[in-house]
DNA sequence: GTCTATACCCTGATAGAC
DNA sequence: GTCTATCAGGGTATAGAC
């Protein structure tokens, strides 16, 4: 008996075909870059020809800035999770977030060579990573002072210049990671950044 | 009277028209990256035309070649200059290499937007970022050593997590100082960093 | 919703004259 | 040492058919 099993066309795998081609568009980005990317490249990890994928995102730049609000989404969910999860501190939260990075080295490389590129006043991204790093530092800085507040202690240290420097070691050491993944681990020395940070904090 | 009291044309200010070409092509490459700039633009900040420039550089990857060992050679010279001044440290030299950065942006961009396109394994650049860092952290781990020993100090730190952590503040600073020069400095947070670190050598 | 066809621009690079 | 002319290729995006 010939029966067709296979699903109807329209409850195919492909959840939905906007999410597919920002999941691949996020791929190819990170590797080579927004500028490197050619429409065309992603059409066809996507089965489509280059009308067809404009069809969804009327153009380069609307893909991008669909790539970042995804991700971002996503990010966001699993930054909350990691915050609200038990009694952490922010240093162990970060140490968990480093340690899960370590494992998705696409999603990474997507930020570290966008990033990059995006320091240009003109890039289509350079509002949106201006804008995440202030937000970033914003969250530090008040996650700093609830640290030192119930841990009780009276450290008289510039949160607002600590701030910048937790997310710069993390930038940083993707940067090495990702070009000499052998050579060095991004865990091991974060972890070392931040027990040196925590017993600073400490010994004021 | 009417005298040619103009120089020469073989002795001109333009030095060197291949120096002249190495420092645009640099200057431009620190803006738009590599990918994202053309031939055509240097030729025409140096005023020539494309196979003009074309007769200095015999592609566009030989000029790259060519910005990258230029800045190096002066980026050593340098960076001994700061080593053998005095009785320096090392941290004490690292502080006053990121003041120097601070003062000249266009190189510190030329860096950063260079090694988040590299990160792609043939881009034309990518050894060269992949032996630098690994260079630069050799280097470091001599030096801390140097340091600990010359102290007196009996730190049973890893120097082989030290030295990668040490690049990154560096190099994630550069990141959010590009993106937003009043809301970041790089000299506070590097040297507030070097001070935590100080601390925590001396007080084990 | 996806295609073919196409417009139009910019790219790196070469050949060959002066 | 620098130019004009030219090439092949790839880029984004649009018009319009199915």
């Amino acid at each position: 008996m010939i029966e067709n099993n296979q699903p109807s066309k329209k409850t195919r795998i492909r959840k939905d075909r906007r999410e597919e081609i920002l999941q691949e568009a996020g791929r190819l980005f990170g590797i080579h870059g927004f500028r490197g990317t050619s429409l065309s490249s992603i059409a066809e990890a996507v089965d489509l020809t280059e009308p067809g994928l404009l069809h969804y995102f009327p153009s380069k730049v609307h893909l991008l800035q669909g790539v970042l609000s995804y991700r971002d989404q996503q990010d966001s969910e699993k930054y909350n999770a990691l915050l609200d999860a038990g009694e952490n501190t922010i240093f162990e939260s970060l140490e968990d977030l480093v340690a899960k990075n370590e494992k998705i080295p696409g999603l990474v490389r997507l930020f570290t060579v966008l990033v990059g590129e995006s320091i240009k006043e003109d890039h289509p991204a350079h509002d949106y990573f201006l804008n995440r790093y202030a937000e970033f530092r914003k969250g530090l800085v008040n996650q700093l002072a609830i640290f030192i507040e119930s841990e009780g202690l009276n450290a008289d240290v510039d949160v607002n210049q600590l701030a910048p420097l937790i997310g710069a070691v993390m930038d940083g050491l993707q940067i090495q990671w990702l070009l000499d993944p052998e050579q060095v681990s991004m865990s091991d020395s974060f972890n070392l950044f931040s027990e040196i940070i925590v017993d600073y904090l400490k010994k004021q």
